[in-house]
DNA sequence: GCGAATCGTAGGTGCTGCCAACGCTGGGGT
DNA sequence: ACCCCAGCGTTGGCAGCACCTACGATTCGC
């Protein structure tokens, strides 16, 4: 009753999409935690998945990871079996990152887990917000970075 | 061409979200920072013009800040002179904070920077996408907290 | 061949959102 | 009147995301 948010902030849309992203992640980062992963991790697993092995560089740019923080992430995954490394022959700078089928597996489990957390978090919408909301947010995303 | 992002990230309504609030992230705190200041000082404020002088706990709970976050913000704010503390007479547990004038002058400045965020943030939008977006997101924020 | 660019890695920074603990104070129940 | 609980401000800490710098090693373009 007494407890209201300022409509300076209820009104503002940067507000609106930093506030709801903030619970989103909650909610992903609580699934993600079930399966003792983190965002990171499924990035790079989904870019793996669907590109098959690259270098951490193009791996970073593909999941939009910063290729400092690709190297911690990556320092995880391979130390849990689901990813490895191994010298690029042709290129003595890079390595070249596989997944394992360890990892093809936990990427199924981690699939799983972000699917219900996005029944979760959109539970009050209806199938035309979603396809709206999308929509929208595709366009933000493409305008900023060349997706 | 060959520095892709995975669809099973960007088909991923949370992605898109978290995503999308980085960059808007980004945008507002470069434009925070042009007035030396960050987002919990202006949801602080927008709140203590909005509904007056409260306590530290109160403010937390209108403008969503974690009560040890607010003592930080608030610290910054004081030295800075855009706000006061002072006992609250009626509860020895409390302060009582308020905006001065030199704040409401600083609030002002920070609507104009973060109004001009929006502009950027959300330039690819039609004026119909901003308000579906808004109405969507509200829903969403609606849903996962008691707003 | 040489300078520029790329790669992996190591370190560090800032903002946001949490949580635990403490000492103090106020209020409710008995 | 007493005790216990709840609330408050504060300190300190943690994790995640995103970003930046610098470094040695390597490769590429001219």
């Amino acid at each position: 009753m007494d407890e209201q948010t300022p409509t300076a902030l209820t009104q503002l849309p940067s507000w609106l999409l930093t506030q709801s992203a903030a619970q989103a992640h909650r909610i992903v980062t609580e699934s993600f935690a079930a399966g003792g992963a983190r965002a990171y991790h499924f990035r790079l697993l989904a870019t793996l998945v669907e590109f098959g092995a690259a270098s951490q560089a193009t791996l970073g740019r593909r999941s939009c990871i910063d290729r400092s923080d690709v190297v911690a992430a990556l320092n995880e995954l391979e130390g849990d079996g689901y990813v490895e490394r191994s010298p690029d022959p042709t290129d003595a700078r890079r390595n070249i990152i596989t997944i394992t089928t360890a990892g093809k597996r936990h990427y199924k489990r981690l699939t799983n887990l972000v699917g219900k957390a996005q029944e979760e978090i959109f539970a009050p919408l209806s199938a035309t917000d979603r396809a709206r909301l999308t929509t929208i947010l595709t366009k933000i995303l493409g305008y900023h970075q060349d997706l």
